[in-house]
RNA sequence: GGUCCUGUGGUGCAGUUUGGAGUGCACACCGCCCUGUCAAGGCGGAGGCCGCGGGUUCAAAUCCCGUCAGGACCGCCA
């Protein structure tokens, strides 16, 4: 038996049984004569004491860091002031009688201890073996295993049927870069990796199967950011006979279930917020609502005021508490950021003792403007007022950010606060011919209230069409969005004109899709959220890198594997490609 | 595609602003001492292409140009 016992398991009660255990040596403390070693396995650490009357071997004072030990010996209660209460186990320690070297080990090329949490993210990829063994990774790991264990268990709960769904898939041009697979049997013909089951989970209410859910590997070759990876871990639900409502308490159960099995506490409710809201007051459509710092409209404050900027279609504001004091280099930053963001420009204020502004643009203000922009945005002395002016939109997009760049708290700070974010806009925006461009996909169902509009809008008066579309976003991490999918291909023909996509077209990129409606669609919704971005935020973690076990850089590469890597003349000619040569 | 930040013994940093000998700190590593430590302690030692290439200069870790790698952000992500 190489052990009788993990090593984190073992407690007072445990005193005067003979154990075996085994692991890795964390730590070796050397007194010359005893010596303690820390043995590590996936429980925790364990205190081992060698006498150097029970074992005589002097290479025990040679055994290095990360060597793979077994211990036989007897837990024993540790003596009076020698308890460590920074340890789980730190109650009891085991006296060694035999020790085994099961495998030695070079020194790592860097500390696992806690203290290894600060090391280059390289070099930890490069030799994430040993990079897993650290407490964050094995946490994050176990939480990961836990919440896609919860997930599973509420889907069934709920009555739905887990599906798989295809990886070799047709490509359409939709939507994200897809990543592709060349075709052996058919060279020159290519596969594309799904970027989400969307279609085939449509197909499966088609089919009659009413409520599905898989947890689906997802690919999107797009450019790589913290809580973005090539590919990603997918919550995909979708149910017939169901509108948006339904889903939303299906997806509250679920996600509620996840978040109670790490945290100890469902989530009793999630609030609701307007898309148009939500731009308003944060300028996102994914807000943290963790903290104010709310955009405030200072049209009235400054309405007839002589400041040729403030001429615009609106004028917004918000209020940075204490920040007064940033030098002038950071607020010319801000500037910087903010034209970058497409600003025209941004007016800082401090605001001085007295509710006096210090501004460079303050000599354009009159005293009741300035009186009125302080009393609106509800500004102390000591706070920092930021104001940007323009077009509506553009001014609520570069406030959001402003305000998180000024006030967004460390991703995990305050628990979750998650927030339904409903009625979104059918269209996001007009292309350059002038046609609409789906916000979510071409799919997705009007509001009931906005269909008269379909029909009577012309140019930006499409932007007002709102649809049923919704997203669920935690601590300002968008973590996943659905709709009430449209049915009727009476329906779907009016919105595929919009878009400019005739029936040819139509026919081309999603025939299948449009062919299975014809007999008979039941009328359904779903909704995916990211399983990375879940785990991340209740491991605390504001890199999704963190909680996927082999994950990639900014750039796509693996420093692990090597991963992109060429392949063989041989392997290319097989599938019919021709690459360019290496520069 | 763009902007910004980072790159210095195995690891984490300081040094770069204002050029002057690879100068410093902590950890790890190796040797010796040490029988109750908790990241043990003490003494000693070894270990460097200052990411890479070019330029300026009497002289470059330091200034300039290029490049590579990583990260954050913009674009992108229906």
């Amino acid at each position: 038996m190489m052990r009788t016992h993990e090593v984190g398991t073992l407690r007072p009660e445990h005193a005067g049984h003979e154990v075996t255990v085994a692991g890795w040596v964390a730590s070796r403390r050397d007194h010359g004569g005893v010596v303690f070693f820390d043995l590590r396995d996936a429980s925790g650490l364990l205190q081992v004491v060698v006498d150097p009357e029970q074992i005589t071997d002097d290479d025990v004072h040679h055994i290095g860091r990360e060597w793979v030990i077994q211990i036989v010996g007897e837990v024993r209660p540790r003596r009076e002031g020698t308890v460590n209460a920074d340890l789980p186990t730190g109650g009891v320690e085991v006296g060694a009688r035999s020790l085994t070297v099961l495998n030695r080990a070079e020194p790592p090329p860097f500390p696992l201890s806690d203290r290894g949490d600060d090391v280059d993210e390289v070099l930890r990829l490069k030799h994430r073996y040993l990079d897993l063994r650290r407490n964050s990774m094995q946490r994050n790991l176990r939480i990961r295993s836990r919440v896609n264990a919860a997930l599973r268990t509420s889907m069934n709960e709920q009555d739905f049927v887990e599906v798989e769904t295809p990886m070799l898939i047709a490509s359409t041009p939709e939507g994200a870069r897809d990543f592709v697979v060349p075709s052996r049997f058919s060279p020159g013909e290519f596969y594309a990796l799904p970027q989400s089951p969307q279609l085939f989970k449509q197909l499966l209410m088609v089919g009659g199967l009413d409520r599905y859910f898989q947890i689906a590997r997802c690919l999107r070759d797009e450019d790589l950011r913290g809580n973005r990876q090539f590919e990603f871990m997918q919550y995909d639900m979708e149910m017939s006979f169901a509108g948006q409502a339904d889903v939303m308490a299906v997806v509250t159960t679920a996600v509620s279930a996840a978040v109670e099995v790490i945290t100890g506490e469902p989530l009793a409710f999630i609030p609701t917020m307007t898309w148009a809201e939500a731009m308003e007051r944060f300028g996102s459509d994914k807000p943290d609502v963790r903290f104010g710092m709310e955009l405030t409209d200072l049209g009235d404050a400054v309405a007839g005021t002589e400041f040729k900027a403030f001429h615009a279609d609106a004028v917004k504001g918000i209020c940075v508490p204490g920040r007064g004091d940033a030098s002038r280099s950071v607020l010319d930053g801000l500037v910087d950021r903010a034209k970058a963001l497409g600003a025209a420009g941004l007016v800082w204020m401090r605001v001085m003792a007295e509710g006096s502004l210090e501004s460079p643009v303050a000599k354009f203000l009159t005293a009741e403007e300035q009186a009125a922009i302080v009393g609106a945005l509800g500004a102390a002395p000591g706070d920092l007022v930021l104001i940007v002016a323009g077009a509506r939109r553009r001014t609520n997009d570069v406030l959001g950010a402003l305000r998180l760049d000024l006030g967004r708290p460390p991703v995990a700070e305050g628990g979750l606060v998650p927030l339904w974010i409903v009625d979104f806009p059918l269209f996001e925006a007009l292309g350059d011919d002038g046609q609409p461009i789906p916000a979510h996909h071409p799919f997705t169902q009007p509001h009931p209230e906005d269909l008269a509009l379909l029909d009577t809008a012309s140019g930006e008066e499409f932007l007002d069409i709102r649809s049923q579309a919704y997203d669920l976003v935690i601590n300002g991490w968008e973590l996943g969005s659905g709709s009430v999918r449209i049915h009727d291909p009476g329906m779907q023909q009016r919105i595929f004109s919009l878009l400019g996509i005739d029936e040819t077209e139509a026919q081309a990129r999603f025939g299948f899709l449009l062919d299975a409606f014809r007999y008979g669609a039941p009328p359904h919704a779903g909704f995916a959220f990211g399983v990375d971005r879940l785990v991340a935020l209740l491991a605390g973690e504001e890199s999704i890198r963190e909680v996927i076990a082999f994950p990639k850089t900014q750039s796509g590469a693996d420093p692990l594997t090597g991963a992109p890597n060429r392949l063989d003349a041989s392997q290319l000619r097989e599938l019919g490609i021709t690459v360019p040569p290496r520069k």
